[in-house]
RNA sequence: GCCGGGAUGGCGGAACUUGGUAGACGCAGCGGACUUAAAAUCCGCUUCUCAGCAAUGAGAGUGCCGGUUCGAGUCCGGCUCCCGGCACCA
């Protein structure tokens, strides 16, 4: 075998041919000008900004490396971020780690290997695949959780509010998850299940000693402030709106017949109080013993709160209301009936009162119980212009109406009503208007290793305190080996841990074994990023005032509407009303991004869909990663990961690549002075490109922006002289590429003789001169269809338009043997001829 | 059940909070150029139906039904389906 095969030579030739002209090499452009961006400090944040721009992409949980899913968050980040700065702001744009938590803990039992070392070996990974990526964070400034000298400022936190009285200890029916072996916030629990980690399991109620955040305390302000923030989407206001669940009505309190007990009642339908003819009780009352003891009833009662408590609260909603008469009887304020007093499992004892008054005629739930139980049903509000009749009623009527039957109030419409009878109470002592919210106060402990140790020493003779500052942190120990949950936190076993001196007495004393939940650390990591290495305090508070309120918060999803999205809002007003920040709402603006899919279902390692970022940038490179993220679908709405959309990106940076090498003679960094007649309309397509891009960066529409390149480039592509215009086009092209694929912009840019990186270049403007062509298009239609274009001047007279449209053949056509009525005529833009 | 959001070609998605050429841009597909060939690249076509050798012409079309308007993907009323949230909250 001599040089008998040409075809071998000729691809090794295309193959060279290749490689130095059609196509860049993305790696070596990439670690290149990361490199640079890195040596010049580009993404280092300034602690004293002139023109300060807090852009906040929500942390991470380093739950192994990271996938092309997570990255479109950083991306979008990323691009907002170069856009800002390239409008002459001071960005601060940081990353860190959610490092606490679950998986870690689960991996060390399954595993045996150390939460610590698993946590940490995935940030690096993570923090690897991210540079690689390209994206311009502060990395100095990186934080990460489970280290101490951040959790030491999470515990601080915790002593903070314990000492503002916001942390409490209390016992109560808390949501255990049999499978964690530990208790749950309310958020965590989805459909009755656990929702930490991959668990659920049923969740149980158990009753527990636990720590608690008293968030209720802030419902309002937390529910009001919504209003101020318009740069908020408002699907999230919606859901926080709801779950705060402000229900404004009326407490009245019943006096128990032959008992030295009475029973508050909220309702938000004082109105119907004429029509109470029972009061049910919440099987966990505390007074429940009290009001049954010695009562004919009182096994029957004790025996139904038993199965009642021991129910899962999916249980509870899914079988028939039920109930058990206690034999005991309510006396109504208002008139002084006797009503039977009932236990049942449909009363909720966390909200109101656990006491709810039984109006059957008015509430569904309530006349289901009573036709159960053959309970009066009294009707009390009339429809307008209706009577109801108690017996024939075949569901409660809800709305609201006028009050019959109702002593001095009769005839009353609803709305005056509740006001007249809460009033009347009032004056009485007997209750009167109330607020309640659906708002439960925040659950913290949770029995776990893997957290911030809840820093609170017991001890015999002073009792609870919290640890002195001065003392913090209090450290997790690391020489433990048994993670497997028992029901109590793994730390009650480590003595060394445990057994400590009081610190008001210097006498024995234990911690408390229990550690904080996630959410807590995230409630205020956007503070420590602005002082990321102070040791005297979480934040100064003059950085603080210089960086607040994050300017653009970019989340993940509305999977935060109702946990860390009102929890980070607490914290705020919290450290704001003890005067370490000077603002109480964290975030101005809120993006929330749709997620990513492969194969129609979320992308994630345990799924086994997850597409790898060091793998992907290996062969395609960051740029194109990057692009075929943000071309595929608006950054709020859920993408599909393809190989298509690959294809394409990768297509339109090859495309570019040649273009610039093919003319980098021609290519001019400033606006031409003349405009040739030839290349007017491309002028005019780079001006309005310019203009297309700028506003699109400006409002989260990178899809459309990139669209809007690729038109560019199809235009510079069809360009036949290839003048000033031409080359300023490209030069355009550059700038305008550089927010979504830095580095092969920054590449083209010291090709074409530019200095140092893009990101150190003010934004390019367009020419306002030329943002219309001198000629449009006018649509002529009849009857409201179009039948023919005219190409005129701009603004060119109505008059003349209509003469050159009546000339027009497929206008006449038409138009033949009809009466012309009348016409329609929007200037540059239609024609529309009317005709019968 | 209640509260949000959505439904546009074979596919991802455009159409400027303002009613005015629906389908930008990309992917896939088809045709052509270059090549001995292939890949890559470049140029063109590509919503559907009907008519025509053709340029082209006619009709239908943005989940369904109806309305407002000279004109509706866009506004109004009713409905179906999908996604998300809340759900015994008194």
């Amino acid at each position: 075998m001599r040089c008998r095969d040409p075809w071998g030579i000729r691809v090794i030739v295309d193959y060279v041919v290749c490689l130095a002209k059609m196509q860049f090499k993305h790696s070596e452009i990439e670690s290149k000008w990361q490199r640079y961006w890195k040596e010049r400090g580009l993404f280092k944040a300034a602690d004293d900004p002139k023109k300060k721009f807090y852009n906040l992409v929500m942390f991470a949980y380093p739950s192994g490396d990271i996938h092309m899913g997570h990255c479109k968050n950083y991306v979008i980040g990323d691009v907002y971020t170069r856009f800002k700065m390239r409008e002459g702001f001071d960005v601060l744009h940081p990353f860190g780690w959610d490092a606490f938590g679950l998986p870690a803990e689960n991996q060390a039992i399954k595993m045996g290997i150390h939460p610590e070392k698993w946590t940490l070996e995935n940030i690096r990974t993570s923090d690897e695949s991210l540079r690689l990526l390209g994206i311009g964070y502060d990395w100095e400034r990186e934080i990460i959780t489970c280290l101490p000298d951040y959790y030491r400022w999470t515990q601080w936190m915790f002593t903070l509010l314990y000492k503002r009285g916001l942390a409490y200890k209390k016992e109560a029916y808390v949501n255990w998850c049999p499978g964690c072996q530990t208790v749950l916030a309310n958020e965590q629990v989805i459909d009755g299940a656990c929702y930490r980690s991959n668990c659920r399991s049923l969740v149980e109620k158990r009753k527990l000693n636990q720590w608690f955040f008293r968030i209720t305390k802030y419902a309002d302000r937390l529910l009001k402030d919504l209003d101020g923030l318009d740069g908020w989407p408002d699907s999230v206001k919606v859901m926080q709106r709801n779950w705060i669940g402000k229900s404004e009505g009326c407490d009245i309190a019943f006096e128990i017949a032959d008992r030295k007990l009475h029973f508050k009642v909220f309702t938000t339908r004082p109105d119907t109080i004429y029509g109470v003819t029972f009061l049910s009780v919440a099987p966990e009352h505390p007074s429940i013993d009290e009001l049954v003891r010695g009562s004919a009833c009182e096994s029957e009662v004790r025996q139904y709160v038993l199965q009642a408590t021991k129910r899962s609260d999916r249980e509870r909603i899914e079988k028939e209301k039920d109930g058990v008469p206690t034999g005991c009887f309510a006396i109504n304020p208002i008139n002084g009936e006797k009503v039977p007093i009932f236990v049942a499992d449909y009363v909720l004892l966390e909200y109101g009162s656990g006491v709810v008054m039984g109006v059957p005629a008015h509430d569904a739930r309530d006349f289901q119980f009573a036709k159960k139980y053959g309970l009066p049903i009294k009707v009390v509000i009339n429809p307008p212009g209706e009577a109801l009749d108690a017996e024939s009623m075949t569901e409660a009527y809800e709305d609201p109406g006028i009050m019959v039957d109702s002593a001095e109030f009769t005839g009353l419409e609803s709305g005056e009503g509740m006001k007249a009878v809460a009033r009347s109470l009032s004056q009485k002592d007997l209750g009167g208007p109330s607020v309640h919210y659906r708002l439960k106060d925040w659950l913290i402990s949770r029995q776990r290793y893997w957290g911030a140790p809840i820093p609170i020493v017991y001890c015999e003779k002073c009792g609870m305190s919290p640890v002195p500052d001065e003392e913090l942190p209090v450290l997790l120990p690391k020489n433990i080996t048994d993670f497997i949950p028992k029901g109590r936190s793994p730390l009650a076993a480590v003595e060394s841990f445990i057994n400590t001196k009081c610190p008001e007495c210097g006498e024995k004393a234990t911690r408390d074994p229990d550690t904080m939940d996630t959410f807590v650390c995230s409630s205020w990591y956007f503070l420590r990023y602005i002082d990321a290495h102070n040791e005297r305090e979480f934040c100064a508070k003059d950085k603080a005032d210089r960086w607040l309120p994050i300017d653009q918060y970019i989340g993940g999803g509305s999977e935060h509407a109702t946990g860390h999205l009102i929890y980070f809002r607490f914290f705020s007003k919290v450290l704001h009303d003890a005067g370490y920040i000077s603002t109480d709402e964290p975030a101005v603006n809120l993006f929330n991004l749709g997620m990513v899919l492969k194969d129609g279902e979320v992308m994630s390692k345990s799924k086994g869909n997850a597409v790898p970022v060091g793998q992907f940038v290996g062969k395609h490179g960051a740029d194109v990663a990057r692009l075929a993220i943000l071309f595929a679908a608006p950054p709020e709405r859920e993408m599909e990961w393809t190989d298509e959309g690959v294809t394409g990106a990768e297509r339109f940076l090859n495309r570019l690549y040649r273009l610039v090498t093919d003319n980098v003679v021609v290519i001019a960094d400033k606006r031409p002075e003349v405009i040739s007649n030839d290349n007017e309309s491309l002028y005019i397509k780079i001006n309005q490109t310019i203009s297309k891009v700028t506003a699109d960066l400006r409002s989260f529409k990178y899809n459309t922006a990139i669209a809007a390149l690729w038109e560019l480039l199809n235009a510079l592509y069809g360009t036949r002289v290839r003048d000033h215009v031409f080359g300023y086009g490209i030069h355009a092209m550059i700038h305008m590429l550089s927010p979504f694929a830095p580095h092969i912009a920054d590449e083209l840019w010291s090709m074409v003789g530019g200095k140092g990186s893009l990101v150190e270049q003010p934004w390019i403007e367009q020419d306002d001169r030329y943002m219309r062509s001198k000629s449009g298009t006018i649509v002529i239609q009849i009857n409201g269809r179009v039948r023919s274009h005219l190409e005129v001047s701009r603004s060119m007279a109505e008059d003349e338009v209509k003469k050159l449209a009546f000339d027009d053949e497929r206008v006449n056509r038409h138009l033949e043997g009809k009466d012309i009525k009348k016409t329609i005529y929007v200037p540059d833009k239609l024609l529309n001829i009317v005709v019968q």
